[in-house]
RNA sequence: GCUCGAGUGGCGGAAUAGGUAGACGCAGGGGACUUAAAAUCCCCCGGCCCAUAAAGCCGUACCGGUUCGAUUCCGGUCCCGAGCACCA
């Protein structure tokens, strides 16, 4: 009988759907397991195999976690607000809520085919007003808590989208949804000031299990640097202008002083700089490079120095000279820096270039040549001379500025406020009030969900405008404070908001009283197990984590980090070796290959291409080896026997492959354990025969991977829900052979084998290496010189 | 430029508290079954030498080192990928 996977796969999936099997108990006696996947964008395009892939990891994990008696909470929803819906909408004329019904309808049924164990009970839609409704809420309270607020800044625009973007869509200068290139623009925005949570979003990373390489990433973007400010002062007025370095050892070395071109104390002292209209200039030119010219120009350094502005050294009382720049970035530190050229690259370009002296204060290297950014002995430093490292020469350096009041400690973040929010219609309206009178007003808690009104056309005004803003009943609207008129913010929520906060969701989803519940949060918090794309390790994962401890802050959620351990996988690249887009082409849909071959084999191959963490190519003939494999297992059922005791020729094979798939699962090599699997089968083969005993071990650790064939063969043939049978347990005793091949070495060289006892100690294994007779041959007439014996690995007889 | 990760057969990839390199799979070759094909089953499959095998030699990006023994550790070089990018 041959696996008729047409018939058999939605046969089981109606079981588990009926049965409710994998549904997750919110209140149960067993331990909870909370596996959580990175919720999908619905795309009109729907699922491509990559997303099989990121959700089948945690898919099997979640499959052995039941087995081995957890209440496993393995959700999933949709991520439903964004620029292509909207995108989609503006050119077809449907309503964004009918593409979204519609994508998400597409999506439901790729992902019921394959078989994923989701809760389908707690299915969540961002942009489901009884969920959106919750995002304003937490708005709200961060509003409250006066995290929220409005700055007019340089913006990253795209003129394309019409959109302004944060630093994080727009990086490398191209936006993010569109690719095209991202100006600068003045705007009112608003910003949560995340900044706040820099140091406890660093600090959290000492207690949670990411893989190295994802902490390192967080800890990067957060960007923590220890320094010092120091305030110089300007001879001509007094005016203190405040620097921050890292660096202050180096103090005596400082020859000119750098500010942004926006420093305020341009404006300030207009009257007073006599070449205002040269900096002007020079300003406008700035303005109109985009942030990635910007910082392309690395090698060119230009600037202007302001006339009638001087500075003055607080150590030295050396008068020094003043530049504009935009090399110094006003949105970083103070927006001005003490140029030191003798030891940082940069200012040394630039005094190269503006023919700027160049001071040595720390010996080592040849300033003559470039830059010395080294550790070496302090000279040319006034009382810091003579100190040799700068650890020592920044301590007392920062004692010297703190005795005389014009310096002190300090530590800076790269990582900028939030820009939240987007000219767009398909997002969370924010819940805010525009009151004359009364200033900025939040709507009260009691009015949300502020919902978004129907409107008739969703393109974006020609200058950035939201859709909203051409709603007039929408706009107008009464102060909640003075119930004087008042106009409403038609901005929306950026796309990142959704998913700030669903693993919360997930944990009661349909309550209306509260985003969750106490109880529920209580229970299932914090996320046991997130796995997802490395793309999303820094801005969705530092946003989340933000919204997290800023709810467990104000006593809302029980843990203050949501995710105990956060895993990523890798791509899944088209055929051609590149990254799959619609645009080469090179595309593999799911439903495509549960045609040819069935949900399980789609699985199994996702997690035996390769290394789960790595990116791998699509390979069509990749996946008919793991057809041939499961094949196999369907057709070992006509090689069944009675017996419910391993056989020894079997047992140990068994035990050995039971302790690698269960480790492998815990490690994500899913490859190595169907391997192992795939090497069983072929060791089953060579018997020619398989027990009961044997098949239902087999079967129950193959379950998570193919769960369509193993549950299918297990009912037939032994008659339970496989799925509901405990995960086998290895015998260690049992993984070992009696007897095992031991290497006979000599000089290091492989030259014989020999099969001996297990327990076989160190003189035994040299004794009978020696009565080899290719071993006797070889060290004929030779001296030996030195045995290196390794139980249960190797003999190596050293001769002369 | 800086930071991190990696470089292994024709291909995807195994194996690192230093100890049989190439598990498992794909592709390829040979055979069995078949009128034939597909499917299935069995065998071979890093390179050189060779009729074949045995034996031998070479081989984990490159050069050198430590060691009885190095894909694994150390130093240097070259590539590839990811992230950050004038962060003071």
């Amino acid at each position: 009988m041959n696996y008729d996977f047409k018939a058999i796969e939605p046969k089981w999936q109606k079981y588990w759907d009926e049965h409710k099997t994998f549904h997750a108990e919110d209140n149960s006696g067993k331990p909870k397991f909370y596996a959580l996947i990175e919720f999908p964008y619905p795309s009109g395009a729907g699922m491509h195999v990559g997303h099989i892939k990121a959700f089948s990891g945690l898919e099997v994990v979640s499959r052995k976690r039941r087995m081995e008696g957890y209440n496993v909470l393995f959700p999933i929803g949709f991520d439903a607000y964004g620029l292509p819906t909207e995108n989609t909408a503006i050119k077809t004329g449907v309503h964004p809520r009918v593409v979204t019904d519609n994508n998400i309808k597409k999506f439901t049924q790729q992902l019921k085919r394959v078989g994923f164990s989701f809760d389908w009970d707690r299915v969540i839609d961002t942009t489901d007003e009884k969920y959106y409704k919750w995002t304003q809420w937490i708005f709200l309270k961060m509003f409250e808590h006066g995290l929220v607020f409005r700055d007019k800044t340089l913006v990253n625009y795209c003129p394309s989208c019409k959109v302004v973007l944060s630093n994080e869509d727009s990086q490398g200068g191209k936006c993010d949804i569109c690719h095209s290139d991202v100006v600068q623009r003045t705007k009112e925005v608003w910003y949560l000031r995340i900044t706040e949570y820099a140091d406890k979003l660093l600090q959290g990373l000492k207690d949670v299990d990411y893989l190295p390489n994802i902490k390192l990433q967080q800890e990067n973007w957060i960007g923590k640097s220890t320094g010092a400010f120091v305030n110089f002062s300007i001879k001509e007025n007094g005016e203190k202008l405040r620097i921050y370095t890292t660096r202050p050892d180096t103090l005596y070395g400082v020859t000119f002083m750098v500010i942004a071109p926006e420093h305020p104390i341009i404006e300030k002292y207009r009257e007073s700089i006599a070449n205002i209209a040269e900096l002007d200039a020079y300003k406008a030119e700035c303005g109109k490079k985009s942030e990635f010219e910007r910082t392309q120009l690395v090698k060119d350094k230009t600037g202007v120095r302001i006339q009638g502005l001087t500075a003055v050294n607080p150590l030295t009382g050396k008068e020094i000279p003043i530049y504009i720049s935009d090399y110094v970035m006003m949105g970083y530190g103070t927006g001005a820096i003490m140029a030191v050229p003798a030891h940082d690259t940069r200012d040394y370009e630039f005094a190269k270039k503006f023919g700027i002296d160049i001071i040595e204060v720390i010996k080592g290297g040849d300033i003559s040549v470039e830059a010395y950014t080294g550790d070496g002995e302090m000279v040319n430093s006034g009382e810091l001379n003579g100190i040799t490292n700068k650890k020592d020469a920044i301590e007392k350096v920062l004692k010297v500025l703190e005795e005389k009041g014009c310096g002190e400690a300090g530590v800076q973040y790269k990582m900028k406020d939030w820009a939240f929010n987007r000219q767009r219609y398909w997002g969370e309206p924010i819940p805010i009030v525009h009151c004359p009178h009364c200033g900025m007003v939040a709507v009260p808690y009691e009015e949300l969900p502020l919902r978004l009104p129907p409107v008739e056309n969703y393109e974006p005004g020609s200058d950035g405008e939201s859709p909203l803003a051409k709603i007039d009943s929408f706009v107008r609207c009464k102060c909640p404070k003075c119930g004087g008129d008042a106009r409403r913010e038609t901005d929306t929520m950026p796309q990142w908001a959704g998913s700030s906060w669903y693993f919360l969701r997930y944990c009661d989803p349909k309550n209306d009283k509260a985003f969750a519940s106490k109880e529920a949060l209580e229970y299932w918090m914090p996320v046991d197990w997130y796995n997802g794309g490395m793309e999303h390790v820094t801005r969705h994962m530092i946003y989340s984590r933000f919204w997290h401890k800023f709810l467990y802050d104000i006593g809302e959620v029980p843990t203050p980090e949501p995710y105990a351990k956060r895993t990523a996988q890798g791509l899944v690249l088209g055929p051609d070796g590149d990254k799959m887009s619609k645009s080469k082409g090179n595309v593999v849909d799911p439903n495509d290959v549960v045609d040819v071959y069935g949900a399980d084999v789609l699985r199994v191959y996702v997690l035996f291409m390769g290394d789960y963490e790595q990116a791998a190519p699509w390979s069509e003939s990749g996946i008919k080896g793991c057809k041939r494999f499961l094949d196999r297992v369907w057709a070992l059922s006509d090689k069944l026997i009675p017996g419910d005791e391993m056989r020894p020729e079997l047992e140990v094979a068994i035990h050995k492959t039971i302790k690698k798939v269960t480790g492998d699962i815990e490690a994500m090599k899913f490859n190595t354990a169907i391997a192992s699997m795939m090497a069983l089968v072929n060791a089953v083969y060579e018997v020619g025969s398989i027990n009961h005993a044997e098949y239902k071990a087999f079967l129950s650790i193959l379950n998570p991977f193919a769960p369509h064939m193993t549950e299918e063969l297990y009912s037939v043939l032994f008659g339970k829900i496989l799925s509901e049978q405990p995960w086998p347990k290895y015998d260690e005793t049992k993984t070992v052979d009696d007897e095992i091949t031991v290497v006979i070495q000599i000089n290091g060289k492989l030259k014989d084998k020999m099969l001996v006892p297990a327990g076989s100690d160190k003189e035994e294994l040299v004794k009978l290496a020696m009565n080899s007779d290719r071993v006797k041959a070889i060290i004929e007439g030779k001296t030996v010189v030195k045995t290196i014996a390794v139980p249960g690995k190797l003999v190596n007889i050293v001769v002369k």
